[in-house]
DNA sequence: TATTTTGTTCATTTTCTATTGAACAAAATG
DNA sequence: CATTTTGTTCAATAGAAAATGAACAAAATA
């Protein structure tokens, strides 16, 4: 008797090759960058492609992953330009396929500096004009209220100053990997 | 003829005694927490009581609170409990008011390092257990795959090594405000 | 003890964010 | 050049998180 696959399956054996449900090890290694995604507030079908791609001995194409992962295109299109953008994945050319194929970027320093720098220092940039701007708006307060926001303004300043002087520190101890 | 306030008027004046409206400065002070809280993904409401009790002069109960910043009593109970639970808020009594007063803690270290512990060192605690769980999960993955998943769980334990012994330094660095 | 003040809790609603999937485009294939 | 493959974009929807306000409780006050 002949074995007949249904379109679905020919299309995921075809796309996949093999292996096409998530070990119970992938599926733990992915819930980790899920968790740790939203304590820092990213969605969790980008921390799923990271999560996958992160445990994957190869680079794997969006079919992959939307396969596996059972996302929409839509999802994995933009999360993982998201990822790209942020430098947390890159691609790589697989001889004889003509899609993209992405690998996880597994340098620890490369992904916090990227990460904060786009997260955290953008706000401390424009906070400087900003406090400037407060500065000039402390008029029509009464003295005591002034005196007190010119403290704190200053108070900012330093908080911000201390931010910047930090990152540089905390990506040199996140050091070689 | 008798000036007459309306109920809520007179409401107001009583719990506020002046200064209802909010003044430019305090509304830039105000945004800048707030716009900062998103990106470390805080509610709002809870950057503006930060923000509100940052720039006032004195202490506020919460009736002030809900009023100059257009708060729900909901919003305004659990935002403060919220800030008290992380430290970035105390308490202070005020003599002949019954109600409790609260002021921003405005010292770096103790905001971020509660924060940090809270939102990010919890994290790594429970990857401990979770990364010898998947150790013991990868028998059933083919050679290549099960090599390189070790290697993967090892840099995942370098990982969280790193975060942790940067912890500590970042908050030396974040010292004396 | 009745009333007011102060504050909490939590079911419901609102608001915002992430996800979906259809429509479209560009390139390769046959 | 019609068709398939690969991928993007974006309006609509689903889902999650935050805000609301009514109901309740506890303490102070009259």
């Amino acid at each position: 008797m002949d074995v007949v696959f249904t379109e679905k399956t020919k299309d995921i054996i075809k796309a996949n090759g093999s292996a096409l449900r998530l070990q119970p090890a992938e599926v733990e290694v992915i819930h980790l960058f899920v968790q740790f995604a939203g304590a820092l507030g990213q969605p969790r079908s980008v921390a799923e492609i990271y999560g996958l791609l992160f445990v994957s001995e190869k680079p794997l194409a969006m079919d992959t992953l939307i396969e596996r992962l059972h996302l929409s295109k839509g999802s994995a299109s933009q999360g993982l330009k998201y990822l790209q953008d942020l430098g947390a994945v890159r691609t790589m050319y697989v001889a004889g396929d003509r899609r993209t194929h992405y690998e996880a970027v597994a340098e620890l320093r490369k992904l916090a500096g990227r990460f904060l720098r786009q997260q955290i220092l953008t706000h401390f940039e424009d906070s400087e004009t900003r406090l400037d701007r407060i500065a000039a708006q402390t008029q029509k307060l009464s003295d005591g209220q002034r005196k007190h926001i010119n403290e704190r303004i200053k108070l900012l300043r330093r908080w911000e100053r201390a931010g910047r002087r930090v990152l540089p520190f905390v990506l040199k101890m996140l050091g070689g990997d």
